[in-house]
DNA sequence: TATAGCTTTGCAACCGGTTGCAAAAAGTTA
DNA sequence: TAACTTTTTGCAACCGGTTGCAAAGCTATA
């Protein structure tokens, strides 16, 4: 059916091996014989079968991409970048959603038989057994949107959450709130924990209040709604709220403004992620950004340096956040 | 470095072949030798390599998913929905993004070198040589969120348009709204243009008002608002606006409401899609579902079928569009 | 014109599998 | 036990490419 090499070889009246140097760059071919093969392959239509051609080269150009995060409407962003930087380097994203069956080993399998060359584990929240058993398979792997660690077991490229959290707190104590809470994403999440940290500590050193603790059960507009239903039913609110992350803060903002509450008059909220509806002009939400573009350009780099030269030790970026002013939170004074 | 065929061959002292019936469903092999195969295989961690296997059977059981629709939220959903769908029968999702770059020829022959056994085109907006790129290249193909035609070139499974205009149309009467409108998504669209026809037909057999006609930009909330804050501006606003989506009532919400008016009071809203966010109290729109479950479950029945059995004349369905009531129409009479 | 040196080309083996075919082994029947 | 089936197995060719090696072709130099 399709047209193979050895078509081309025939039409073109000269051997295989012409016709593969051809389309394989650095090769050495003279010019009538490079005329006379495109000549051959045009006519026929011919493409090189990658497939074929990686059995020998050992390089598919297949580049895994896992992630669990088909909910959050930031990834589809994410997903946008990762694909298209993937494309423009000639790499080629296979997907592979955890969503429903996290199965480290049978994500492992199904990307082996593929042969990728490497593998972008996309998720803050899959556990690191899962990028680690790409890389005791040896097969590159960098975890995006990681957890930072001193000493990281495969490459990490993601934010500082610690200093997210003290950003929240300087951004908090400057407009003069006083009474402060911290509404975080699911308790188990690491990043929950480091962010929580990040802001416990800058407020303790800045002589700031004890702060109101609670997590909401995901990182959905649901969870953080209905957590900030139970506050304000349940307890006097805060003035101001660290939110776990955009979706959340939206929920959040659903729940104060249907409780007959104002932002930032009444309570002030502040997310993390900056995800594009943060900045719709009805939602309009303060919040911190990760550099999402960064991170997924760094993760990309490092996994084609990978390709070049792998087994480095592995190492865990941390790129800077960055405070986006909007509407609730009041104004500094 | 990766454990072949050969290595476990050698193992279980058996031929090449033996190992490879092992693996391959429906071979003859006999309790014996399977046995001290898969202790070999198992012993040495192997994996059978899917690609050097497509090379014979010629089916490598990677479905091109091509989309252009990077930025609507809705199509988190979608991907999500697809990638779970195919993993679950065995084939894995090679994803091409034709949101910056559009090129029919180039995502061909990408996915050409790649021998994709199909190609799902999920987008509404991409045009039909896209698609008709892949059936002419002898790919099995599928336009998923396509448009509907009597004669069409490639299988197409997506709404009734037409229907789902007639739909809006009925909803809006039925609630006595006498000056009416037409949002739409782009003009080029030709999505755009059927929603219309069957608004303005049903309008027309009816007996209604004929309604005021205008085009937004995009399918983003940017565009709906700005074309809504224009309408406040220019025009006297209807009393109901049917949107071409959910993402742009959204748009047009944000703005009805930052000019003081409210919703449903002053003016109406319904939308198409239902996407998640339109269900968050805090929107709470009014809007026509896609099936978006069944659309994607069709359209990967249709491609598995289409493996098995290429080459059948190609085929448009048309699933049913269905209104959910929620808070942006004034209520029935 | 002969010789050395470089470039181009084809041969053949290989990548990791599958599969048609015939030989070997096992099972049936008389 | 012999003759006949049926099942299991290995051989070898093939899928569509790449590549080391040596032969062939060319150019330059003496």
């Amino acid at each position: 059916m399709a047209i193979t090499l050895n078509d081309v070889a025939q039409r073109a009246g000269v051997s295989r091996s012409a016709v593969s140097r051809t389309f394989t760059d650095g090769a050495s071919v003279s010019k009538v014989m490079r005329q006379k093969v495109e000549d051959a392959a045009i006519e026929l239509g011919y493409t090189p079968n990658f497939l074929a051609r990686s059995l020998t080269t050992r390089s598919t150009k297949l580049i895994g991409l896992v992630s669990d995060n088909f909910h959050n409407p930031i990834f589809l962003e994410v997903f946008d970048q990762f694909t298209r930087g993937l494309q423009d380097r000639g790499l080629r994203p296979l997907l592979v959603n955890l969503s429903e069956t996290y199965q480290a080993s049978s994500s492992l399998r199904m990307l082996q038989q593929y042969s990728v060359d490497g593998v972008i584990v996309a998720s803050s929240t899959l556990p690191p057994e899962v990028s680690e058993a790409f890389r005791s398979a040896g097969i590159p792997v960098v975890n995006s949107f990681g957890q930072f660690s001193l000493t990281p077991k495969v490459d990490v490229v993601g934010i500082d959450d610690e200093a997210c959290g003290q950003i929240a707190a300087e951004t908090l104590l400057a407009r003069g709130y006083k009474r402060l809470a911290f509404l975080g994403g699911p308790q188990a999440a690491t990043s929950t924990q480091s962010r929580l940290r990040g802001f416990l500590s800058e407020l303790q050193r800045a002589g700031g209040p004890t702060p109101d603790i609670t997590f909401a059960e995901a990182y959905s507009f649901e969870a953080g709604r209905a957590e900030m239903q139970r506050l304000l039913r349940e307890t006097t609110p805060a003035e101001a709220y660290f939110c776990g992350d955009d979706v959340l803060s939206i929920g959040a903002l659903s729940a104060i403004r249907d409780h007959g509450l104002r932002v930032p008059e009444d309570i002030g909220l502040i997310g993390v992620n900056d995800m594009q509806m943060s900045g719709w002009q009805n939602i309009n939400l303060t919040t911190i950004a990760q550099p999402f573009a960064e991170i997924i350009q760094t993760s990309i780099d490092v996994i084609v340096d990978m390709l070049q030269a792998p087994k480095q030790p592995a190492q865990a970026r941390r790129l800077p956040c960055r405070l986006v002013e909007r509407g609730t939170l009041r104004a500094l004074p």
